[in-house]
DNA sequence: ATGACTTTGTGAAGGCTTGCACAAAGTCGA
DNA sequence: TCGACTTTGTGCAAGCCTTCACAAAGTCAT
């Protein structure tokens, strides 16, 4: 991503002084469009129209127009957009020209998988600090971090700007009080739940079986839908008679 | 989740004659109330509130009621909903009243987390294969299963309604071509980047990257807001001036 | 320079979602 | 039985989001 430091600087004047308010929806799409123009760029593609890039995002070019327009971007009528300079006005606004310090508390399977996913860096996030409270866990190195407890890192640790937390269920929303006692205002939980936090705590919840249970609820509805039916599943089909 | 099977029959008769819309942004929140009445039942509760349920599941309580009127659900005024009814009813739903079979593509550190992660089972969903390109991986034991190949499971596999994609970003737009050459209509995809389907394939993605930008983008609002700001990380602080 | 063509940016319409307000329908104590 | 209280279910209004339609603004060949 340090590509996209070299033109930042022409974008902060008409990105700063905007009025502030970018639809949720959008900036819930904002990220698609960032990883959609990456390779183009590697590529070495300077220039993209909007039909094209929306559909490499998966959205309707109308849509990704109207989102591009809410911050202020320019791109050139009969030509398209530059790539870089795109990139660049939606990072800015992602606030990803500065690197987010970030916290993995938990380091079952899913907590290690995390550590040793390349996604972070490279993409306005690095991990500085892993916890656990298992002892047999604590003091060991994980992708050349010390795990260290909680407490530990409340105490003596780096900054800390975002946590993940790949705990039990059970201990989600205990770490989650400690993550917000240490100033944590942004908080993505990989634990099945509902986590209370103050308001002006950030919380979004990444669960496996929400996703696979709303597919399902898609699933059922094609089967019951045309009950020429074929293939598919095990037990209980009388449901759909 | 054996414990909807029970009343799951009592249920059948109101819920299969309905109109059909569920509102996608219901169907969305099914799987919370879902999750919030777990726990309910295994503590013995039998009835609850709309205003205390919609509290575990962190949406207002008009919210949930509106959302259960979709699916017909009869509360009883005055006095709430039953705990196990509830459920079984949002089962019966969401389709989870059948196991569905999945299939995780993908062996690398997140496809064993998820392969490892006790959420499936129980939940209306079972694993019943795993799958990698990697000869050293192939054959291999993982939670009890061997790792084929997809094409071996093209020819020669159980039958698949949900595929769960953990390959690297490169690998899985083939993947979801093969999935989708197999019959499977569903697929959830932790790879970064938009995959293109037939219109009767059901995607959901799931991106680390993309949660935590949205995550940023309303962090550094916060700090821009107020520029009495403090800690926080790193270099580039000019953009707040 | 001109005209045909391409593509962006946006006002307005339509649809979906949320939240309010309140009637309907039940419980419970006396 | 009655009256006070609780809680659900829902019509309606407000707000947000998406899509359409099209003017604005540029390129490019001649």
């Amino acid at each position: 991503m340090s590509w996209l430091r070299g033109v930042r600087a022409e974008v902060v004047h008409e990105s700063v002084r905007r009025t502030g308010g970018v639809p949720e929806a959008t900036v819930g799409r904002l990220p698609l469009y960032l990883r959609a123009l990456t390779p183009l760029h590697d590529q070495g593609i300077t220039n993209i129209a909007s039909e094209e890039l929306a559909a490499l995002a998966g959205v309707r070019s109308t849509q990704l127009r109207k989102d591009l327009s809410h911050l202020g971007s320019y791109g050139v009528r009969g030509v398209g957009y530059d790539v870089d300079l795109l990139a660049a006005q939606i990072a800015q606004e992602l606030g990803l020209t500065q690197e987010w310090p970030v916290v993995i508390v938990g380091m079952g399977n899913l907590g290690r998988a995390l550590a040793s996913y390349g996604g972070f860096s490279g993409r306005g996030f690095r991990i500085v600090a892993l916890a656990d409270d298992d002892p047999a866990v604590v003091g060991t190195r994980v992708e050349g971090l010390t795990v260290s407890t909680l407490a530990d890192l409340a105490t003596a640790g780096p900054t800390v700007a975002i946590g993940v937390i790949t705990t039990p269920a059970p201990a989600a929303q205990a770490v989650a009080d400690q993550l917000v006692a240490m100033g944590v205002r942004s908080i993505l939980n990989f634990a099945p739940g509902h986590l209370t936090v103050p308001d002006e705590v950030d919380v979004r919840g990444v669960d496996l079986a929400t996703e696979l249970q709303i597919l399902a609820f898609h699933e059922q509805r094609r089967l019951l839908a045309v009950p020429t039916s074929g293939q598919v599943p095990s037990e209980d089909r009388e449901v759909a008679g």
